[in-house]
DNA sequence: CGCAACCGACAGGTTGTCGGTCTATGGTTA
DNA sequence: TAACCATAGACCGACAACCTGTCGGTTGCG
């Protein structure tokens, strides 16, 4: 008795199986075999839908990607909000992201998963920093920073973030703080944003999520 | 007639065969096969020396990070040099490394050789960053530059280089003037600098570069 | 003669392909 | 309205071709 779905609804099971894998095994410790079998299809049905494993990657970071895109934008287009706190919501939203993102943001930075960890990068630096710089640049207009170049300045943040903060870069609790400490300086200079204005609220962010 | 041959003589007769395949196959694209013909050993052989794949990347990034990290220690310690010039020096050694490291080097920013560019990354941050945060130091001292977390904002101005100035971001001309010069800007920015001292001098290799 | 270096067959696993099969749907006919 | 195809999209699973790592056995050198 074969089961018959929709495109689409099968496209969205792979990935959701992918997903769950690629987060507790790793893109390289994920075989093929594993995600059909977790769905009870064959072989040749994931290559009817997708036509390679890379490509289920691609589809599955593109995926998390557009989410996290989507909620960073609203969270960045609420006026209402001051503009430091927005930027602490979009970033926060960045990493504590709820459902299965959240899981595989975790396993990213294994080493075995390089190739996961450099396309979610790629995609980090094509869709969120534009957003984030977007609030930068409207910083600039209320005079909390001061920069020439708020996208390039932003990107090597983020970038710097997202390299520094893995976990495979285990660190003392000592030097991490040192390194965040660090970290915060140096976003304030190229921002050309007041000493402590960003690394307050900051710190308080990185301290809740120590707590988890 | 078997050929048989010094433990450390063979060893680096895999590793120059491995770096020249990696640099134009790449690492995923090469097999241990590939390897092996050509230098005509036995699939034992091979693994008599390597205990994996990886453990031979990891022999081949070693040689070569050992190489451009004495190169640049030797450059960054003549102080018969001004600090920004011996700067440009050790920097313009990374990328035009002469000899096989040169062509892996090429090849290492492909998304297909995702793992060998983490892999350098690393490397770079672990063994060159403290090399150009000391001169960075020494720059302090003279006055030349002023901030709290030289290893930090050179960290942050390697890595950015690193990703943003791969082959893979394909750009026009134009943009990546336009880029050069936002990135040297920040890194002004974040050795705190006098605007142009860096920018100036760096512009020059830049184009330098550009021609060949 | 002993040990380090070497060999190559082989097990076990992987990805991607391909010809063939099923099933839902929509048009046709009685 | 009901029965009857026809067809295309979804699905299947055997299979080829590869790949990595192992292991018992072999050989040459000191």
């Amino acid at each position: 008795m074969r089961i018959v779905k929709e495109a689409q609804e099968r496209k969205n099971e792979i990935l959701d199986a992918a997903a769950e894998l690629f987060a507790t095994k790793g893109y390289d410790g994920t075989s093929t075999n594993d995600i059909l079998e977790k769905i009870g299809i064959a072989r040749g049905t994931l290559y009817y839908h997708f036509k390679s494993k890379e490509d289920i990657l691609d589809g599955m970071i593109e995926r998390i990607n557009g989410l996290l895109a989507a909620k960073a934008g609203k969270l960045a287009g609420d006026k209402s909000i001051p503009v430091v706190e927005r930027i602490l919501l979009v970033v926060k939203n960045l990493n504590v992201d709820s459902g299965i993102g959240a899981e595989v943001m975790k396993q990213v930075h294994k080493p075995q998963n390089a190739l996961m960890h450099q396309k979610m990068q790629q995609s980090l630096m094509d869709e969120i920093a534009p957003i984030l710089a977007k609030l930068v640049e409207e910083g600039i207009s209320q005079g909390i920073f001061h920069t020439q170049c708020p996208l390039e300045a932003t990107e090597m943040i983020l970038l710097y973030s997202e390299v520094v903060f893995d976990d495979q870069f285990q660190q003392s609790g000592e030097q991490q703080v040192k390194r965040i400490r660090a970290f915060l300086y140096n976003a304030e200079k190229l921002l050309g944003a007041e000493s402590g204005s960003l690394a307050e609220p900051m710190m308080k962010l990185f301290q809740e999520r120590k707590q988890r």
